[in-house]
DNA sequence: TAAACAAGTCAACAATCGTTGACACCCACC
DNA sequence: GGTGGGTGTCAACGATTGTTGACTTGTTTA
């Protein structure tokens, strides 16, 4: 019943797989043809090589859905959708997750870069506009993506182990705040 | 007039200035001995490898001085403390931003990780006291983490170009907030 | 049937990586 | 004078990296 799988989608699931979660620099080729179950020439011929292949990742990856709701429930959405991935159907590692490791990169740093601030803080600040705009978003992401880098990447105790839900009403608190911003 | 610096202290600041700032596993042995003017195979010697080079730059961080003021100035020392150097002698990089790009390495997160969980979360918890101090010591630790990585690593327009002393009334606004945590 | 084309396999490449061992140098100490 | 330990230099090692080109295979097209 499942259709089969081409080649290019396999490379593109593992690339995604591998780079979102370790690090662009951090997974060889080989780590990737040999997850797909392929031989490595083909990540070249594909996708004129490695960083191809990241960038393939990258392009795929759907608009933030916060940016396309209501202004009343953004914030509910904005911390809802760092606990779970962009699109659940095709996105296995969450995306906020794969900004995060691979922002440190030294050849893929400024893709993200730019992806964060064209594609998610300038919309962002977009949506919500009124007075400093700019810092407001600015904030609300450091609150969400510092939460996040708590519990997944330091994982200490006190957030790691909680579940989006418990922490919900403590981090839309924060949002509220971070929202709030005064020169 | 200024003593003659030793080759391990060459290396050793060498290595705090690369390791610090791109991530260990993006900065290669010749890397630091081309920048400290020494041969690469001194790096073995001195410190066993670049492994143990790293640990030393580790090692010698000092103890995180807001868990040894007031309990009333916490807040304002820790908001500080995220914008300038340990100690400002010795490490020209905040270690904090040292934290933040090698939690991502294959090979020293995990030391990195319990840097983190014993050195810095654990005692600003106990510091904290009360009920759920492990939880508000989590959520301020996030909160300062959060505002680096968009600042520095993100370098959002609405935060990255701003100084220190202008968010600082907004960062203890959600300092405070992270620290009245609720079940 | 023959030609054309896409798909996949395999070996090998140049470059870079961390590390090692042999060697030379110099200064202190018996 | 000789000797040993600390210090630095150099070449080379095996491993891994991303990438390439030649080759085989299988299907489609003229």
């Amino acid at each position: 019943m499942t259709k089969p799988i081409s080649t290019k989608e396999k490379l593109l699931q593992a690339g995604r797989e591998l780079f979102w979660t370790r690090g662009y620099s951090n997974v060889s080729v080989r780590d990737i043809t040999g997850a797909a179950g392929v031989d490595a020439a083909l990540v070249s011929r594909y996708f004129g090589g490695k960083q191809g292949l990241f960038e393939a990742t990258l392009a795929d990856v759907p608009p933030w859905d916060v940016l396309a709701s209501d202004r009343e429930d953004l914030l509910t959405k904005a911390v809802e959708s760092f606990s779970r991935p962009y699109d659940p159907e095709t996105d296995s590692v969450n995306p906020f997750m794969m900004l995060l490791v691979n922002v440190i990169d030294p050849v893929m740093g400024d893709s993200i870069r730019t992806f964060v601030q064209q594609g998610l803080a300038a919309p962002l600040a977009d949506k919500l506009g009124g007075p400093q705009a700019q810092e407001r978003a600015a904030m609300l992401l450091a609150v969400l993506f510092g939460i996040a880098l708590i519990r997944k990447n330091f994982q200490v105790q006190g957030l790691a182990e909680k579940s989006s839900e418990e922490l919900c009403t403590q981090i839309m608190a924060l949002g509220k705040v971070a929202l709030q911003f005064e020169a």
